[in-house]
Formats: structure tokens, sequence, C-alpha cells
DNA sequence: AATAAATGACCGACGGTCAGTCATATATCT
DNA sequence: AGATATATGACTGACCGTCGGTCATTTATT
């Protein structure tokens, strides 16, 4: 036979080889031939392993989430208040550490809005859901703990989409500077309403 | 001397004119030819009124909200209750009437993500402004009727922010199919909790 | 020899520019 | 007043450089 390489793997690694350029520069100050430039191998090898450029922010986006969510539920289990674990999940919009997370988030969103690709809305699908599930999980923890009202759950949608428009505000805007003040102010004032008075 | 064009006006006009082509093909499935062509002006012509591609959608857009905005303005006044308000508002984000501009607007929102123009930021940030204001009046008029509690006011920002996320998660995702629903939902469940017993 | 992997020259399409053309308002002359 | 010249903004499309994407060829491995 011939050598056999692992496509699986090759992806990863030209995928994450681009990152660093991709956050720097975005997806439309990027040419393939400086993404191949920059991985180590020809333009056409780009297209052995990608669609086209966007298939490449795909991969990066896939990566780090999977890493990003694995931290995450873990750091959650943690916290025994529901209005601490969604702060804590909210971080992911503020947090200097995800800085480099929300780049190529933005820029997915960005391609996602614009390109219906069945992978990405897919994937962007299953993000949704499970994220959706950790909030109905949180909420409802809380609602059995005594901590908030049982009516709470009906928000656990809400409090994604609240935290990404606010975060789209934020970098769409100048009227949003300070992400972590309007999501905490929100929590806080939606809690003194779903919280049990004791 | 010579003919003087009412510049302002033409860029109106040619914007308008390549309004259809962008809600059925979207900017990335569009080229600068056939819209001088869709317009009936030369290519040339095009830079003369508009810096790329991204600036036409910037005028169409502009224009289309200007007249959304005055005829909600205007319905809302008629309105008594702060909750039918806030319904009718968030109609944009799924009524059938509204459904080319959401087209062009989604265009806009991911133009704006990855392009941080300051033209663009500053219209996207004079339209926050202005619906945090109505959500702002709408809120506190609710407060003084005793429709509503006083600590309702900091939802101002999270209403807009919330329907925006959603109204993105719609777009990219195959999670929310029914925007009115879900924001049905949230609002109802939201006043029970900010409405004033009787 | 057979086959998989990698490559970069090549192609077509597109965004953006610019030298040249056109149309008309104004100035000048008879 | 009418004819003619001229100045200039409006407009154009051929042209250029760039970039995404392809494919014939080369290289590496068994």
């Amino acid at each position: 036979m011939a050598i056999i390489v692992d496509k699986v793997q090759k992806r990863k690694d030209i995928a994450l080889s681009c990152k660093e350029l991709f956050i720097e520069r975005g997806i439309s100050g990027l040419t393939i031939s400086q993404l191949a430039k920059s991985a180590g191998v020809g333009k056409g090898t780009m297209y052995d392993y990608f669609k086209n450029k966007e298939d490449i922010v795909f991969e990066i986006i896939t990566l780090m989430m999977q890493e990003h969510n694995a931290k995450k539920e873990k750091k959650l289990a943690n916290l025994p208040l529901a209005k601490e674990k969604i702060k804590y999940f909210f971080e992911f919009f503020y947090s200097e550490e995800d800085r480099e997370l929300r780049a190529i988030y933005k820029e997915f969103v960005s391609i996602s809005l614009v390109n219906p690709n069945d992978e990405m809305l897919d994937f962007q699908t299953a993000c949704f859901d499970s994220y959706l599930a950790w909030f109905e999980n949180i909420l409802q923890e809380g609602i059995d703990n005594g901590e908030i009202i049982p009516e709470a759950i009906h928000f656990a949608k809400g409090f994604f989409a609240t935290a990404e428009g606010i975060f789209i505000a934020s970098v769409v805007t100048k009227a949003v500077t300070d992400v972590k003040k309007e999501l905490d102010l929100y929590i806080d004032t939606l809690f003194k309403l779903i919280e049990v008075k004791k």
C-alpha cells in the first residue's frame, strides 16, 4: 500500500495551527494560501481536508467548544446554587480566559447567519440543545432544593438567548461595553423574583 | 456647466432597486456587476455611491429601519398595556409582514459581527439606544399605571437582548422553530412575576 | 508496481480602479 | 435671441490584481 495518514487527526492539526491567525485577523482578512503556509502544507492539501475557509473555522470552533464544555461541566458540578451556576456559565461571554474562543465564536455565528450549511446548523443545534439541557438541569435542581420557584423552569431558553443577545450587542454596538455588568444585573433582578422567600 | 444629481437620493434609489436581489440571494450570492445591472447603472457608478457591497446593504437597512420604526412607534401609542406593547414590538422577529426586513437585518448583523466599521457601529448603536429607550418608556408607563412592579425597569435591556438571541438561534439552529411561541412563553412567564397582583 | 498523499501551476471569477466618453449647464459672441 | 464653445460632473466598461478552488503530476511507502 502507501502511507496512510489519520485524516481526522490531520484535519484537527491543520485547523489548530491556523487558530492564532484567525483570532488575530478574522476570516475575511485571511487567504487560503496564507493559512496553508501557516499550517506548513500546500494549498491543494487544504482542500483535501476542508471544503473551504469557513470549514476551517468550523473545525476550530468544534475542537475549542468540546474542550470548553468539558471544563465548564466539571466546574459547574461543584457550585451549589443555581444562581452561581448560571453566572459561571455566562462567564463565557466576557471572561478574559475565553476571549479567543469568543473571537472564533463570533466569526462562526457570522458565517452561520449567512451560510445555511447543514453541518454547521447541526453543530449549532447540538450546542444549543446541550446548553438548554444544562440550564434546565440547573433550574430543576434549584427548584428541587427549594432555592427557586417552579415557574423558573420556563426561563431556560431565555437565559441563553439573553446572554447571546447581549454579547452580540456588545460586538455590533457601542451601547454595551460591560457585558458582565449587564448579565449580572439581569440575573440578580430575575433571581429576586424567582427565589423562594425564606 | 454640468448636470448635478442628488447624490443622496440616487444612493437611496440604487440601494432600493437592489433590495429584492439581496432578499432573494443574500450578499454572498451576488456580485457587484449583477447589482449594477439590476440597478441599471455601470459597475463604476456603483463605486461612486457605495464603498463596497456591504455598504449597499447598509443603505437598504437604514432606509427600511427608518420606515419600520416610524410605523411601530405610531401603533405602539395605541396599545394600553406594557405587555401588549412588548409583544407587539417583538412581532418584528417573526411576523410575515417583516420577513424581508429580517432577511436584510440578518445579513447586516453578520456583516457587523465581522466588519467593525465605524458608520455601521454608530447605526447599530443608535438603533439599540432607541429601542432601549422605547422599552424603558413602556416599562415606566406600566409602573406608573400600577400594571407592573418598579423592579421591572431593569429588564429593559434584557427584553431586546432576549428577543435578538432567540431570533439568532432560530436562524443558526434547528432548535428554535417557532419564534413567536418562545417569545410569548418568555413574556408571559416574566409578566406573571412582575405584574402587580390585584 | 500499486496506491495514497501532497503539491503548486493554473484557471476563472470577482472586487475594485481609472482613463476616456457623454450630457448638459453656463459663458461668450454675433 | 440664437448659435457656438467650453467646462465639468456623471457615467462607463475594459482592465488589473487577487483569491478561491481544481487537477495533472510528483513523491513516499509498502
